[in-house]
DNA sequence: TAATGTTGCAGGGTTACGTCA
DNA sequence: AATGACGTAACCCTGCAACAT
């Protein structure tokens, strides 16, 4: 429990950020007691669609092994990794808008639609459909080679769309080498041993082959990104669906899974020390600003006798239910018993062992006659929260 | 049934490379 | 041309959960 401070003012302005944290910490609470809270939770589409890409996996599963059989060649694979970004005009693509916060709408023609995702029904309910989409859009095997010189370097003219993206590393892939834990048995083709060899390229030091980094093409890039919003975790099948529609490695999809992730949470992270920095400063103005206040009515009250024996208002918070009574002190002086109505008047305060006793004439306030009302009681009650102390 | 080993995965941290001002 | 800042791909390490023995 965590004790609430007096407030002897009116009703100041709300804040506008917490009004928005109220929804949020519904999903994830973290902060204050008083429901502030920050921090997007998973959001509800991406549950959603990732409960349904469990259902879909298997159909998919085989209609990948249809589509993709050139991917899946090693040979292929370790030739070209870039992706058919010439028919759709990629330059011209915005750039896709990280959007951290969980309830704002992603807005899907802000993205490259030139693919659909493996496990969209869309994709997985009409295979022609989207593997003819899926051929305009990454067909590796229209694509000329990296090798080439020629072709190449019309390839990656742009620096900022090297399109030529692993096969520098891809050169050195297959040669020999192995890593702890990827010595599991079991025969998944090809595609296993492909990850199975993209997981020993950190040890492919010798030979000059260093690791080398590689920089995804938009397309791969802006793919990749629209899956992350999708589900911001892959299992096995999906990494290789999209490993296979982006002719790249698994590996390098789990790679770019898991440094997404933690870019994510460090951005949100900033997010957070920022709300937390401007309700830490929220609080100490509003702190300072009711020691004045009460600072001012100790004056009043040692130059004005009379002025306490107005009824008072006291604004009770019931602990069991969570809300705001307002009780009516007629004997405020303290002379005699005082008889008390109570109005249940805010169903939404979370409040415990609340207690605020006002006098109904309050000189110095702006609102003299405004009560607590039940959209701004909680916000005014946090934010008398560890000021009192 | 508990203990132990294996495996896969996610997260945190780090390194190294590419790009840009 | 050199350089530092920055973004990010790739890697390493660790912990955890699921599973098998």
């Amino acid at each position: 429990m965590m004790e609430l401070g007096l407030s002897l003012g009116d009703t100041p302005k709300p804040f506008g950020f917490m009004e928005k944290t109220h929804e949020v910490s519904r999903n994830k609470g973290l902060g204050f007691c008083m429901g502030l809270s920050i921090g997007p939770s998973v959001p509800e589409e991406v549950v959603d669609v990732h409960e349904r890409r469990e259902e879909e996996d298997e159909e998919e599963d085989d209609h990948d092994e249809e589509k993709q059989t050139s991917a899946a060649n090693t040979d292929e694979a370790k030739k070209t990794s870039v992706v058919d970004c010439g028919k759709r005009s990629s330059s011209a693509d915005p750039p896709i808008q990280l959007d951290l916060l969980p309830n704002t709408p992603v807005s899907r023609n802000q993205l490259p639609s030139f693919l659909p995702f493996p496990w969209t029904s869309d994709n997985g309910s009409s295979e022609a459909g989207s593997s003819g989409q899926m051929v305009r859009g990454f067909d590796v095997n229209k694509f000329p080679l990296v090798e080439e010189p020629e072709d190449g370097a019309a390839l990656s003219s742009s620096p900022n769309n090297s399109a030529a993206s692993s096969f520098q590393m891809d050169f050195c892939i297959y040669s020999s080498g192995g890593n702890k834990r990827d010595f599991e048995s079991g025969g998944m083709g090809n595609e296993i041993e492909a990850e199975r060899a993209s997981s020993r390229v950190s040890d492919e030091d010798e030979n000059g082959c260093t690791r080398k980094k590689l920089r995804l093409s938009k397309e791969q890039s802006a793919y990749l990104e629209e899956s992350f919003k999708e589900h911001n975790t892959l299992n096995p099948k999906q990494k290789l669906a999209l490993a296979k529609q982006l002719n790249l490695r698994p590996r390098q999809v789990e790679v770019w899974f898991q440094n997404r992730r933690a870019r994510t949470k460090l951005k949100q992270t900033e997010v957070d020390c920022e709300y937390l920095k401007r309700c830490c400063e929220t609080l100490t103005e509003e702190n300072r600003r009711l020691h004045k206040e009460l600072q001012e009515l100790r004056a009043l009250k040692t130059s004005n006798p009379f002025y306490m024996q107005l009824p008072a208002t006291t604004l009770t918070m019931c602990p069991s239910c969570e809300r705001v009574a307002t009780t009516t002190n007629s004997n405020a002086s303290g002379s005699g018993a005082a008889t008390t109505t109570t109005n249940i008047s805010d169903p939404t305060s979370t409040a415990t062992g609340f207690s605020l006793t006002r006098p109904r004439f309050f000189p110095f306030s702006q609102n003299q006659n405004q009560q607590p009302t039940s959209s701004s009681s909680r916000d005014q009650i946090g934010k008398h929260v560890e000021k009192s102390s």
